[in-house]
DNA sequence: GATCCTCGAGTTCT
DNA sequence: CTCGAGGATC
């Protein structure tokens, strides 16, 4: 064969490849069968190899290029790529709505509504009509270079197709993802190979896009599909059905259903119909996008904050992810204050990436509310992602078997009395908690020591839980104080496993416990008094306690905390001595007048007190966390505490307080901080606010001034949208940090 | 007296 | 992350 004619022949098999790719993955309807066009495609690799100037950048055989790569190239995204505000009902669809009549009061109401895919977003850009660059999402401003990666997706143009001569420069956007038979295909083959497989559509798409080398990429059944534009040189739309039929004219594929409305209530029903044809889409979908038609409307109504107020995601929360399992039995754990808390152990079910095989019920009370009895099918889902909680029993799968469940009148663990505590104030009642009453239970004990060894107490590395339950069983420690006693010979010969099968700790983590124990001796008060468990006093109120003590010493004998426990008194004093007050009413003037005096003298001792605590930074710590503190130290708990420190040599001291900067780059501000960071850990981005000034807290409300957001981020971030909340990524806390 | 905010405690799996 | 309750604030 001449070089003209195999130029004509190499050109006609690429024609037909791409025509049959499109055939086979975007119109879903293939005509050849995979031999052959296997076939086409081993003839189109002979021929190129026989004359390699044929070659081209686009050609289907050139989809696997090069070698493995060492790491992905930060890019950064010529237009961030946002997420949206998501919606649960109709109530904040309407809302969405609302907003958009109140900045544009002749908005015609005209929406598109589309899948929201379940896989991994991705930005492509095509510079004159070719595949240049593919790009991850990464956290909107900068994403990894996934180009060679991307190109092994088969249903992915390298060269934009269709009669239109293709724009300068085109981003596409959209998802990446696998389908769920896929999946199991793939993971049987990774089984085979003792591979790790993975437990949902979206892991395996992460994990896949991640490879460095694009060989395995092209093994992976990776698909993908575009539903918006970024970047764009000479290419303009005036509504997104137009960029939605533009894509597929370019051979993108894009969602098999949208659809169109023009009421936001019908846009809801839309909603609905695509979740209920989920079937027939060939990703899973994680709810609907709604989004304003016409581009004018959606550039004049720009962004909000961070997301676009245009467009938001819609998830029912009954789409949610759930998962439907066997209770197989309840058992009780008991707590380091001593509380019963009921788990559930369920069939080990796969759910958003994890196996579920324990749930908390929390109470009785919980237990009788829901109805949940020993055998039963139940409905779980996991609360903000994480912590997985029943939703509901389903009660067509009652066989009349169940058993209905009730706590225990002792402890499971030793066999005390247990009891409800009554609540304090004046309403009375009790607890819903139930409490094992014997302070040197086992598992209260182990847990007492796990906590004292935590990362936020005293970060005794190598004491988790486990060593914690067998130092107690093994009768090598019951308190805190018994670790500081311990010898490297014994601890390293500490038994984990069971009498006839022994499994030692070892010298080597003896020794890095024994370390750690020894650091924790300096430690700075306010971990110490975190790390004791004194009831009420957490991080927050520690630190607070320890800013206005020295030494343990000094709290146990503080004269201000003992005031403010005696607070309600005062204030029941005051109200006596009113001369206008109920009971003093008819009292001849002469006693008045004595009451008159001493009301004045009450009052200001009321508002020196307030004073003092304001100065000594103690507002939060009300008469009942005083009355906490004033009673612990003279019990027998707190006398122990006392005498084993001075026994042990140990006088922990609170820190200097640094100052707060009050000209650092977050001075005078509140800010929370959600989600995964790359760079720093959540307490060290905390402790860096703090030095830079801010005020940290826990949770967002109006009064926050900022919110710092890291990867999988949860509700704190919806709410901070909700509130209007400016939020900080990674990169802006860094930057802001440093100015 | 009501409402909002913040803290502590318990929680799962890798 | 969620819950419940204490504390602050109007």
């Amino acid at each position: 064969m001449n070089l003209s004619d195999a130029r004509a022949r190499a050109e006609q098999l690429r024609a037909e490849i791409e025509r049959h790719n499109r055939l086979y993955y975007i119109e879903a309807a293939p005509v050849l069968s995979d031999r052959q066009y296997d076939q086409l495609y081993d003839e189109l690799k002979a021929l190129e190899s026989s004359h390699p100037e044929l070659v081209t950048p686009t050609s289907p055989t050139q989809r696997v290029g090069g070698a493995p790569i060492e790491g992905f190239t930060r890019v950064q995204h010529r237009a961030p790529m946002l997420s949206l505000e998501k919606t649960t009902d109709i109530r904040e669809l309407e809302l969405f709505e609302k907003e958009i009549l109140r900045k544009l009061p002749d908005f015609q109401p005209d929406y598109i509504v589309e899948p929201k895919v379940d896989g991994v977003s991705i930005s492509l850009h095509y510079v004159e009509g070719l595949l240049t660059q593919a790009v991850t999402r990464g956290d909107g401003e900068f994403g990894d270079d996934i180009t060679s990666n991307i190109r092994t997706l088969r249903e992915i143009p390298l060269r934009l197709q269709g009669d239109q001569p293709p724009p300068p420069h085109l981003e596409v956007r959209g998802e990446a993802y696998m389908n769920e038979a896929d999946r199991i295909a793939l993971n049987e083959k990774l089984r085979e190979r003792g591979d790790k497989t993975f437990a949902n559509t979206r892991n395996a798409t992460a994990g896949s896009l991640k490879q460095l080398d694009p060989r395995i990429v092209a093994e992976r059944p990776l698909r993908a599909v575009f539903y918006s534009l970024g970047y764009t040189e000479g290419a303009h739309f005036a509504t997104h059905s137009e960029e939605l039929n533009a894509l597929r004219s370019f051979g993108l594929p894009v969602p098999q259903i949208w659809q169109h409305t023009n009421t936001i209530a019908a846009a809801e029903t839309a909603a609905r119909d695509l979740k209920e044809r989920e079937g027939e889409l060939p990703y899973e979908i994680d709810g609907a996008v709604i989004k304003v038609n016409d581009n004018t409307a959606c550039r004049a109504l720009g962004l909000k904050t961070n997301v676009p107020a245009y467009a938001v995601a819609y998830k029912r929360p009954e789409w949610f992810n759930e998962a439907t399992t066997k209770l197989e039995r309840i058992v009780i754990q008991v707590g380091r204050t001593g509380v019963l808390t009921p788990v559930a152990e369920v069939a080990p079910v796969f759910l958003d990436g994890t196996t579920i095989s324990r749930i908390t019920l929390h109470n009785e009370e919980e237990i009788r509310r829901k109805d949940i009895r020993i055998g039963d099918t139940i409905v779980i889902k996991r609360a903000g992602r994480v912590i997985p909680a029943v939703v509901r029993v389903v009660d067509d799968a009652r066989t009349g078997n169940e058993l209905r469940f009730s706590m225990p009148t002792t402890c499971p663990i030793c066999g005390s009395s247990v009891a409800s505590r009554e609540l304090s104030g004046e309403r009375g009642g009790m607890e819903v908690a139930l409490r094992c009453e014997n302070p040197h239970c086992p598992a209260q004990e182990a847990r007492r020591i796990e906590y004292f060894a935590s990362r936020a107490a005293l970060d005794i590395d190598g004491l988790g839980g486990a060593v914690a339950d067998k130092l107690v069983e093994r009768g090598l420690a019951h308190t805190v104080f018994d670790l500081f006693r311990l010898r490297l010979e014994v601890l390293a010969k500490l038994n984990l496993g069971t009498e006839d099968k022994a499994r030692l700790l070892g010298e080597k983590i003896a020794q890095r416990i024994l370390a750690a124990l020894d650091k924790a001796r300096s430690a700075p008060l306010a971990k110490w008094l975190f790390a004791l468990g004194i009831p009420s006093v957490g991080e927050t109120i520690a630190l607070k306690l320890a800013s206005a003590h020295q030494t343990i010493d000094d709290l146990a004998h503080s004269e201000l905390i003992a005031r403010i426990a005696d607070s309600p008194e005062l204030d029941a004093q005051i109200a006596a001595a009113n001369p206008q007050g109920q009971q003093n009413r008819g009292k001849p003037e002469s006693e008045k007048e004595k009451l008159a005096q001493r009301h004045q003298l009450l009052i200001a001792q009321r508002a020196a007190l307030l004073d003092e605590i304001k100065q000594n930074n103690l507002d939060g710590i009300g008469p009942v966390v005083a009355r906490e503190i004033v009673t612990f130290f003279p019990s027998l708990a707190g006398n122990t505490v006392l005498r084993e420190l001075k026994a042990l040599g140990i006088n922990p001291q609170s820190e200097p307080s640094h100052t707060p900067d009050t000209s650092g780059p977050f001075a005078g501000k509140t800010v929370c901080v959600t989600g995964t960071l790359n760079a720093f850990s959540r307490s060290d981005a905390q402790a860096a606010l703090r030095k830079a000034g801010a005020k940290v807290v826990d949770s967002v409300s109006k009064n926050t001034d900022f919110l710092v957001v890291g990867s999988d981020a949860g509700s704190k971030l919806d709410k901070a949208r909700k509130l209007g909340i400016p939020t900080l990524d990674e990169a802006a806390f860094v930057e802001h940090l440093k100015s």
